[in-house]
DNA sequence: TAGATTGTTAATCGATTAACAATC
DNA sequence: TAGATTGTTAATCGATTAACAATC
């Protein structure tokens, strides 16, 4: 396998890629065919260069004047992020921020489809959430090595998060997506992207705090 | 009002702390009376120099070869994060993700208590979540008036979010937490907190990438 | 006391922002 | 052509990491 032109997109930049993908793809639905790197600056309150500078890295290339073509754009973007791939993936724990990711129609749209959830209640265990059957947690290695799903989502309760960290990569799993605030402890080689959500929480209360002392 | 010290913690660091939090949390519960920044360090894959320097913005002194009294220190990451105050906040959009923040224990101890959720869904109004009312949107004007809530949640499907938020301005909310993908556009003096999930989505998938072209 | 850890200051690293030439 | 925007290189800014003295 070649590794070809991998450009290095810094991880700002990646986080930032999916807001312009989401921006983009609603101003292509609009009808139109040209966008400016500063006309996006404006809307997503960027800096202009930091724009051009996104862009960039997935090999897109504009026109002075011009700007990019919005469709051309979205593509390069998406193709960069492997958002065009159908990226399979197991979720566990189908409580209400599962069965919220399960729902989310975005989801797919960003790369992700996510074939089967698992849950170890058994008042969840066979249902459907929207076309994605909850199945036992403990069908999940005999699922695994049919099928070699290498991503797995966490949505499980904090107190479950290890031991089913743990399930995952014994079936397999290379990557998790950890919505859990629990700081996983798993062997080399899986790759962990951790979301704490309620980060978030705390710069909000500061950022208001702060504009208040004004 | 006196600004105090005020003392600036980057942006960063303000992300950690509630990540400290949930940890340390774990740790008084276990009993441990004591702990050193890099045993934290450690644990959750952090430089030490990092814990430590993240950690002195709250306040907390330490003991060299000792470490930090871990109850003293939830109390200090508490305390400046306002994580101890009961910081009130109206949902908007009851949905699987909204019922998820509603439902999750662990946001309380992350200073946000949620009053009430409101939706314009007549089937979900009227419900109850957890302890909490579903009420009609249209009930909000009223309410905001009467209790002078600051915080808004803003949890409505993406079409939804720009109409809601101004609703929210409009009623004084100052603060929003936005868990739509829509860049919000409001006047100036709102603070808005914008937490896209799916960038992370974008860094897992590049992470298992490069770990694969090793 | 010896030595691990705190706490602070300095060095490094990397991301953002600015400057500017190329170009449509 | 004129001028706005791209694309790249340089400067700045800020966060992380390293170094080290203080101290329990």
């Amino acid at each position: 396998m070649p590794k070809g032109k991998q450009i290095k997109a810094s991880e700002p930049t990646l986080k930032r890629l999916p807001i312009y993908l989401h921006y983009l793809q609603k101003v292509v639905k609009k009808g139109v065919l040209n966008i400016s790197a500063p006309y996006v600056a404006r809307d997503l309150k960027y800096d202009p260069t930091q724009v051009v500078k996104d862009l960039s890295v997935t090999g897109i290339k504009g026109k002075p004047r011009v700007g990019y073509n919005t469709y051309e754009l979205v593509k390069s973007i998406e193709e960069f992020l492997d958002f065009n791939k159908r990226n399979e993936a197991f979720l566990f724990g189908a409580g209400n921020l599962g069965s919220a990711l399960i729902s989310y129609p975005a989801l797919e749209s960003f790369g992700i489809k996510i074939i089967a959830a698992f849950d170890i209640n058994e008042k969840k265990v066979g249902e459907k959430i929207g076309d994605i059957n909850v199945l036992n947690t403990n069908m999940f290695q005999e699922l695994a090595e049919k099928l070699n799903i290498k991503i797995g989502i966490l949505t499980t309760p904090a107190e479950a998060a290890q031991e089913t960290a743990e399930l995952m990569a014994a079936g397999g799993i290379t990557g998790i997506w950890n919505l859990t605030p629990v700081s996983l402890k798993l062997p080399e080689g899986v790759v962990i992207q951790n979301t704490s959500m309620y980060s978030n929480v705390a710069v909000l209360l500061r950022k208001m705090k702060e504009s208040n002392n004004k």
